[in-house]
DNA sequence: CTCTATTTTTAGATATGTCTAAAAATAATT
DNA sequence: AATTATTTTTAGACATATCTAAAAATAGAG
């Protein structure tokens, strides 16, 4: 069944919320990350429950339908191809990718898809560490931490980010940090929870506020 | 300034059609283009007026702007550029590219299109042998004509198709008809202008239906 | 368990782009 | 030149997606 660009957004961020906060989806989470106020939100989830893309009971929040999930998951797979085309293919580094994926990702042509991928070799990750989803919805999931929960003595990979701001990407940048980058725990600040770092032979110093955006993996 | 998705259409539209049947575009030529009624057109008309993207006299027909003009022809220079990428890249035919390409030409991009632009490396064509502006709007003229009006005993490429339909993009390909392809002619029935053309080392006749939809160079 | 604060929904308005039906202007015909 | 036909525009309505302001429901605090 056909959906409009703002019914894709909608799914998409209804679907990212409740990744990152559970069940019953509210209102104005989604306002917040739509932008939106909380009563345009509320007509919209009408429209989308009418087409059975989620399950809404007023004042209760919304869950996506197994129809629904397929969807916002199959944009999220257009998105993260597309990022990995402008940086693999058209020289944007990863900071510059969001706003265009977020264009490219409502083009709707299944072959357009399918051969992208294969154009770009079956990539299992967007440029930010983030899997994409496979043609059938699923994703796979890694074993990562936040670098914050690392322990002393430990080495990792980072292996992706949270905040896909270009503030903060272009920090990761500046210090040389990015997917694949070694990071080994030298010491962690009780106070305020900052960690010395060994990354390319230098130490440095993150605080939590960056550490909490850091995914990495032990080695 | 922000031009929305429609106008773009318009914009295109109304480009195509003074292109084809010269200056002072009427409303309803472009409600055929665009598949909408002249009352709308008319709405729309106001629109692109009030942005200096059309002149617009009521019941003279529009002409684009110098403004109007640019964003028309930037608007075909991504569709172009586009429809070479599922070309060469994605292996579409030339009969699949239009649909996706109509929808990829809006996207908002400059680096996206300089950067498309030299991944293909530069094209000065598209898969139909339609000329790619380039980034100042200016398009090459090239000294072709269409097969109907080819001499006999003379020998020409094929360089472009003006019906980029599926229907007839199938119908050459069936018949082994591509941009490139050698066409001699052989002979011209008077009666309905059938044209016997060798093509391939095979002789095949054409009606004047198909040989007025060739764009052909002479060699 | 009330009362207050917050969240969510409803009601009504706005902007875009479309339509139908009727009116106005232009073009064509006799 | 007058009448008819066609084209174009206006007027008013509708669908989508949004907003503000007010009402209703839920959650939180004492």
């Amino acid at each position: 069944m056909f959906t409009t660009l703002t019914e894709e957004n909608y799914l998409k961020a209804i679907y990212h919320i409740s990744q990152s906060s559970g069940t019953d989806v509210s209102t104005n989470a989604i306002a917040k990350q739509i932008d939106a106020k909380a009563s345009s939100v509320t007509d919209m989830l009408k429209k989308l429950a009418d087409k059975n893309l989620i399950t809404y009971i007023k004042y209760k929040g919304v869950n996506l339908t197994e129809k629904g999930r397929q969807a916002a998951v199959y944009i999220i797979r257009k998105h993260r191809l597309w990022e990995v085309f402008l940086v693999d293919k058209l020289n944007f580094s990863w900071d510059e990718v969001h706003d265009v994926a977020e264009q490219l990702e409502h083009i709707k042509s299944q072959k357009l898809i399918s051969e992208l991928d294969a154009f770009l070799d079956f990539p299992t990750h967007d440029p930010h560490g983030d899997p994409i989803p496979d043609e059938n919805g699923q994703i796979q999931r890694t074993n990562k931490i936040m670098l914050s929960q690392a322990q002393i003595g430990n080495s990792y990979t980072c292996v992706g980010v949270i905040d896909s701001s270009s503030e903060f990407l272009k920090y990761l940048d500046k210090h040389q940090i990015g997917i694949g980058t070694q990071i080994q725990v030298e010491a962690i600040e009780e106070f305020d929870h900052s960690m010395s770092l060994k990354i390319n032979t230098k130490i440095m110093v993150m605080s939590k506020a960056i550490t909490n955006n850091i995914y990495v993996k032990s080695i």
